[in-house]
DNA sequence: AGGGTAAATGAACGTTATTCATATCGCCTC
DNA sequence: GAGGCGATATGAATAACGTTCATTTACCCT
């Protein structure tokens, strides 16, 4: 953790590492059985910051929301790792399964229907590792020559704020949530 | 691409882009400048299978909706693209660029403002990327044992239906199109 | 005292992308 | 038709990278 703080994500090179404790690179293959795995454990690690407490402390979608901002948040800073979670099965990263357990939990108490629930996770997960791979882009990114795309270059213009990336989540969450809360109370009936 | 489409992803190395054409691989860096840019390229031809169409021809939200689905099933397929795109000016991507330019003259035609317009498309496209990823993740993915997480293992065993990602990504789409909607109509005033 | 286990080592391998000096081919101009 | 130039192909070479393996070292427990 402590090598890719400091020299950055492409710097978590098995030798980088190795040096980093003064060992030769093969004897890492003592503890870990690939750079994949290694990949796995720091996953896990890094999900030990996001906070899940609201869940069954407060409604189901004010937890939902501040669950999203600590996991974007966190993910943000180790966006190279998003691709590798995103298709990893989660047994074997016990806090991972922690964290998920606490949110199906939470949902659940909130008065959603079992069989809806995990696509409902899914969903705001992909939007959640979206930002945070978003969070990662350069802030020019969208800049385009006017006579080539001139609406565009106009409303990126529009933007205003510093950091873009940011803002386009906060709006991105509050209408998932404010869509999550219409099909909630159209359950009912 | 034909060298993707059959051999997956994975095969799409240099070497193997060399032997496909009958070439040595140092002759490909007569024609581009780094494997990068070659990503780039297949990026933007990519973008070319995605349908703008309605953008102009119906209201914003339905525009928005097939354009979603479109995009989405488009990277499905080419996931590993996805973390390159997410951080790579658009600028030098004609194609991409022009789609942009589409969906944000579409935006503002519906009568989206100017300064949420770049946005709502950075939201919605977080949304579909990050599904594009959770499309490449295996079914067996959220699969623990109940003792470990037994609210998880049942929510888990409760969700129906075959292409799971598939369900979670319309789920999220109708949600994310019914803020948009809200958020929309509070515009007025 | 001795055996077994955990951990470290250096050398090696195969795979990447990439660079470079050199050579070939074909077209345009004189 | 000769000469040259530009575009392209070539093979050899390099630097990282992850990973394997046989071997040694160090230490704890019996």
């Amino acid at each position: 953790m402590e090598l890719i703080k400091v020299r950055g994500y492409a710097a978590l090179t098995m030798a980088a590492l190795a040096r980093q404790l003064g060992v030769a690179p093969s004897a890492l293959y003592n503890h870990v059985n690939s750079k994949r795995q290694l990949l796995l454990w720091i996953q896990d690690h890094v999900n030990r910051e996001i906070d899940c407490s609201d869940f069954g402390a407060r409604p189901w979608d004010e937890a939902l929301e501040s669950w999203a901002h600590s996991y974007r948040d966190a993910y943000a800073r180790y966006s190279p790792l998003v691709p590798v979670i995103a298709v990893t099965p989660i047994a074997g990263s016990p806090h991972t399964v922690a964290m998920y357990e606490q949110v199906a939990a939470g949902l659940r108490a909130g008065g959603w229907p079992d069989d809806q629930i995990v696509d409902v996770v899914v969903a705001v997960e992909s939007f959640i590792l979206g930002s945070a791979m978003d969070a990662a882009a350069p802030d020019d990114i969208f800049d385009v020559p006017s006579a080539q795309a001139p609406v565009l270059a106009e409303v990126v213009g529009a933007r205003v704020g510093r950091d873009a990336a940011r803002a386009a989540f906060e709006l991105g969450l509050a209408t998932v949530l404010a869509g999550l809360r219409d099909r909630f109370n159209a359950l009912g009936g």
